[in-house]
DNA sequence: TGCTCATATGAACAGATCTTCAGATGACAG
DNA sequence: CTGTCATCTGAAGATCTGTTCATATGAGCA
């Protein structure tokens, strides 16, 4: 043969976990759930809207970005169904709509909170 | 002033969740973290390490992808802290590190499996 | 010492992402 | 109906990200 482009060394464990790996769909999922939750704006979105909901302009105000900006990003979050958008007049208001997310955001912030020292750019290799 | 670049309806409102939003580097941190995880590629790495330590070919064959791009992937996650390498002669062993992110993925996951109806690409709008 | 194997690294290219700008939509006031 | 206001949208551009290919490192073996 070639030696293979794959080697295996622990052919069981590889088996194992292959196993219990989630189907590339949920994974795809979850990826993109996080993806979401990626950008320090759109993290910022959410996390003003863990109180209840707010309308773009107030939005724009506690984020500190465009108007457009924020439309764009709570487009992108209403199309994964993790905002949804209440109607007034001419005014929308936005709400956390997603109770998974939710607890994600709780769980992250909760743990940053006391995480001092978890600053990037390290090697820890050797 | 001149008519704001930015309105405000809510005055309180947006004062308050002010308050409450954490600070800058939090959020950064945070965010950086979710970006970490929002790669499929990464993820399996990660789920694949969820049951304990795997040299790095191995972790090619379950996940999947080259040696080069597990190795990269690895790197990237080692500097973050969020796996560790642990060497035993040319071979690699990493595991996963940081309880938090094990967190996050256990939650995660949870949620992807009941979770059927998830599907982007959805508006919600009126 | 010299060869092979497992892993690490660097450069480069392709595709995705975010922001901005300009303009569209739809509601409300007069 | 006309003008204004809040929000939405599309296109364009700069930046980031992930993969691949080629090569480097360093361990073990003969």
């Amino acid at each position: 043969m070639d030696g293979c482009t794959v080697r295996v060394v622990d052919a069981d464990r590889v088996a194992a976990v292959r196993e219990r790996m989630p189907p590339a769909d949920d994974l795809a999922d979850t990826a993109d759930v996080f993806g979401l939750l990626s950008d320090p704006n759109r993290l910022r979105l959410l996390v003003a809207l863990l109180d209840g909901e707010l309308c773009v302009c107030d939005l724009a105000a506690v984020t500190g970005q465009s108007e457009s900006a924020v439309s764009h990003a709570l487009r992108l979050l209403r199309a994964h169904r993790i905002v949804a958008a209440r109607r007034s007049g001419r005014m929308a208001y936005y709400r956390l709509e997603d109770p998974h997310v939710r607890m994600l955001l709780d769980l992250a912030l909760a743990h940053t909170e006391h995480t001092e020292a978890l600053h990037p750019e390290r090697e820890g290799g050797t």
